[in-house]
DNA sequence: GCCAACGTTGGC
DNA sequence: GCCAACGTTGGC
């Protein structure tokens, strides 16, 4: 089982909008990233994944997901009405893909994308890399374990 | 809203 | 195949 984190920006759809889903489920749609997209295509049913809260007021890991369904075509691709349109893909050939994901659960707190850089354990993590902007990435088991074990316990105290 | 970092496109 | 121009991401 590998661990991954992903992203998404909360005014379009954030991990409450998750809760609020038929069967807690979504279609993770729209990564136009190819990097982005191959890992989307290396995730197994049973994987878990970060759900990080990008572009928001902090940014912050919200929560953990499942994923209950391995990649296949995003039909959002060919959809010429579709926010995620790429004119290059059809059914014939998709170029995208999507996996299904499943809310596991939402943090007592979200994790500050600032907290997460004091943490010595998260050196290293994708997601704190300089410029990185990639919306899907994979995270060590020790990463995502540690975490799990910040967002149930009061923030450190900052110095 | 600004802007640094990054990815993609397209001329050559 | 190089690289400048452009578009996007995402922290702040």
């Amino acid at each position: 089982m590998n661990y991954w984190l992903i992203k998404s920006e909360p005014d379009v759809f954030s991990i409450q909008d998750l809760a609020k889903a038929k069967h807690k489920t979504t279609h993770w749609e729209g990564v136009r990233n190819y990097q982005a997209r191959n890992f989307l295509r290396a995730m197994q049913p049973g994987d878990r994944a970060l759900f990080y809260h990008s572009n928001a007021a902090p940014s912050a890991v919200a929560g953990v997901v499942e994923i209950v369904r391995a990649a296949y075509p995003d039909p959002a691709a060919w959809d010429r009405k579709s926010d995620y349109h790429d004119p290059k893909a059809s059914p014939e050939n998709p170029i995208w893909s999507m996996v299904d994901v499943k809310l596991v659960e939402i943090f007592p707190r979200e994790i500050p994308l600032e907290e997460l850089r004091s943490v010595k354990a998260l050196e290293g993590m994708e997601l704190l890399r300089r410029g990185s902007r990639l919306s899907v990435t994979p995270v060590t088991p020790a990463q995502f374990r540690t975490v799990e074990k910040i967002a149930t316990r009061p923030p450190a105290k900052r110095s």
